[in-house]
DNA sequence: ACATCCCCTTAGCC
DNA sequence: AGGCTAAGGGGAT
């Protein structure tokens, strides 16, 4: 085929397709997008939209395939493929994690959803907003960062913007970053990206480090503590043993694991507001041990699940 | 309407 | 070591 021919070009512009086979390869584009992980996905009509790699996703799942296009450049199935890390062997993943009934539970609710491939700059600086926010507040201040200091694209009547890049946020000055309504987070999100841009820190470094040195190299950048270091390393860098804990998932632990914690320490689940360092360290490798290699999925599948039901709960 | 609490926490202080 | 506290501002009640 000579290139521009106009079957070329129709090519093009058509949808892609990847084959899912239900059992094979369980995905559910829904609760992976929803589920709190990624926060610049927004769904109007059919169609999910959000920015990857400054391109534009337009995606939608039918029983057996996911269909996809991308703005301006094309990118390939196997863009998406890792994206969505539809490599991951999720019946494998769950026979691993499936221990109880409260995560077989969620598994049951949850089936499909699968941890993503985000970014480890965007995830790095997303988390880091993440800090003591709730989720609306998070795409609110992302939204932000990146109308302001990223390139803006228009597709079906809709503006996005590609994800500021650590230069951008690394010359902004304070000010501007505290427009963007990141409160005290601004002096992080600078500093951070000022490491980052001088070369101080290499982010792609992390994927082929182990959980625990990358964990520690993670924990030197300003901002970042346990939990957003687990986040990211979990949801960008592939480490699947990370066990993020945040107050969901240590109201969420108390409540379903008792046994597993001092008596104390379990007694007091509802109306958790913090998470100690030593709760953390607890929980956090309560819930490593006890799940094992994947104990991220099991993470994941907890949070969601647990968030779910308080959403479901409060429309009632 | 309006106050108050909460938020996928971190870092600095003691 | 580990407990206490402050830190935007929007969402939820």
């Amino acid at each position: 085929m000579k290139p521009g021919s106009t079957l070329d070009h129709q090519k093009h512009d058509a949808p892609m397709n990847i084959r899912l086979d239900p059992t094979a390869t369980p995905f559910n584009l829904e609760h992976t997008l929803k589920c709190g992980q990624a926060f610049r996905w927004a769904k109007h009509g059919d169609w999910w939209y959000g920015v990857v790699s400054g391109k534009i996703i337009k995606l939608r799942q039918t029983p057996n395939k996911l269909q996809f296009e991308t703005f301006p450049k094309k990118a390939s199935i196997n863009f998406v493929s890792r994206y969505f890390r539809l490599d991951d062997d999720l019946s494998h993943i769950y026979s691993k994690i499936d221990k109880d009934r409260h995560i077989h539970n969620a598994i049951r609710n949850l089936r499909g959803l699968r941890i993503l491939r985000q970014e480890p700059w965007e995830c790095l600086i997303s988390y880091i907003c993440a800090t003591y926010k709730n989720i609306p507040a998070i795409r609110q201040m992302i939204f932000h960062l990146s109308k302001r200091f990223g390139k803006q694209m228009t597709l079906d009547n809709h503006d996005f913007y590609t994800f500021p890049t650590p230069k951008d946020l690394a010359t902004a000055s304070l000010q501007e970053l505290k427009s963007c309504k990141l409160g005290f987070r601004a002096a992080n999100i600078s500093r951070t990206s000022q490491i980052i841009d001088h070369k101080k820190f290499d982010l792609e470094a992390l994927e082929n480090a182990s959980y625990e040195r990358a964990k520690r190299h993670l924990l030197s950048l300003p901002g970042v503590g346990q939990k957003v270091a687990d986040c990211v390393l979990l949801f960008s860098t592939g480490k699947l043993e990370a066990f993020p804990v945040d107050v969901w998932m240590k109201r969420t632990m108390l409540k379903s694991y008792p046994d597993y914690f001092g008596k104390t320490f379990a007694e007091k689940a509802s109306g958790i507001t913090s998470i100690s360092p030593s709760e953390y360290r607890e929980i956090n490798s309560f819930g490593r041990k006890y799940f094992g290699e994947y104990a991220g999925y099991a993470q994941e599948y907890l949070f969601a699940c647990s968030r779910r039901r308080w959403q479901t709960a409060k429309h009632r």
